[in-house]
DNA sequence: ATCCTCAAGTAGACAGCGTCCACATACGCT
DNA sequence: AGCGTATGTGGACGCTGTCTACTTGAGGAT
């Protein structure tokens, strides 16, 4: 009876991929409404599945948050790699150094602008640890820190950082754009202009450009 | 009968002060869960009251989560101010606008890592916009936002800050140490030490202070 | 071909949540 | 003294997550 409401009306008593359904249907939850509006029975009920058929695959409603959040960490990851293939490497490795830091950094904010709800379920309560898990990444196979890692070390590389700058730098680059992202999405800074935010990201990852190089001023 | 069960049995039918009754209990849920933990029910029972009754002084459950939330913005201002009065102007300007600087950062990372719950409630979702509201001030009339451009203003009025470099800074400032902290409390860097955590933030601060004068490198 | 097992899905119940509606109380004004 | 109204009560509804018990049927062993 209800079953008819849903979504699609399978024959099979077996749904056959229901995890994956269950999945697909929270990530876009995820998209509309952040973390908070990844309901369980929601996810059954677009399956076309009693409530308790999601026991069967997850421990609760926590874990299915889980599987989507690392959906959402690679879609994170891909938006970065994606700009990141932009900037080639030419003739002059410092210009290509500096290019793929702000690749990483204004990738990141671009897809927390375009998809608020996936980058907040994202980044969400609970931390998915330091987790070297494969599914996190993206097509290159790297996870969003890798790929801010590699953009440091081709600053390092190219003698724009030091050694000792470079250490523990992804955590600084890191923090700078994750403020921006979430002041902006769901902080004070809500009602800036999108345009505005653009150009502060632009800012700011100027900033750590400067900033990061502890040589420079005194 | 389960009035019985709660805090406080009140003689009188009337509570007297209930409205900031339901704020404090809010507050002191949100201190230890965040803001999903500031629950009506919860707080009417706290304060020895039937459910409802919290209908009579807030619309629903939102508008007693925007209270608690101006409160913990009070908090984050008042633990800026506080480590704002340490640093005392001498007879070097620049010396003590970036010692402000600093006192800002560290201020607010500081009450980051001292009261996880109410920090990530003030910054959560419904952004208060940018209130001048009162309310979300400490004694000195300032919230954090006032707190970090009086310290930006020293920066430019010491001359460490040029006029073009000092405009809309405070965002730039801002997004880096609130992204550490929420990296930290409900990010992939939860587990790092907190000890590590005050190191980061130090380079932070430092990176700031750098990396906001666009005069230096190139 | 038949039976058996056991993973996968169903059915129904429970408590807790936010919220709505109708009703009760007593404070303070006239 | 009487009354109006701000304040609190009681009960109900639909939603959520989760528990226990039951059913279904696909696939391997015989």
């Amino acid at each position: 009876m209800k079953k008819i409401v849903s979504t699609l009306k399978r024959k099979t008593f077996r749904h056959g991929d229901l995890r994956n359904a269950l999945v697909t249907a929270g990530l876009e939850m995820a998209r509309v409404g952040g973390p908070d509006a990844v309901v369980l029975r929601e996810a059954t009920r677009q399956a076309g599945v009693s409530p308790n058929a999601a026991y069967r695959h997850f421990a609760g409603q926590a874990e299915l948050l889980d599987a989507v959040r690392s959906a959402c960490l690679s879609r994170v990851a891909a938006a970065i790699e994606e700009e990141m293939k932009k900037c080639r490497p030419g003739r002059d490795p410092q210009a290509f150094a500096r290019k793929s830091l702000r690749a990483v950094g204004m990738g990141y904010l671009g897809f927390a602008m375009r998809e608020p709800g996936m980058f907040r379920t994202a980044f969400s309560v609970p931390p998915p640890v330091d987790s070297p898990d494969p599914a996190n990444t993206a097509s290159m196979g790297l996870n969003a820190f890798q790929l801010l890692s590699l953009a440091l070390d081709r600053m390092h590389e190219s003698g724009l950082l030091s050694r000792k700058d470079r250490q523990d730098a992804e955590y600084l680059a890191w923090s700078t754009v994750h403020g921006l992202a979430l002041l902006v999405l769901e902080g004070p800074l809500h009602k800036m202009p999108r345009e505005m935010v653009r150009a502060l990201g632009e800012r700011l990852v100027s900033m750590v450009e400067r900033g990061l190089n502890s040589e420079t001023a005194n």
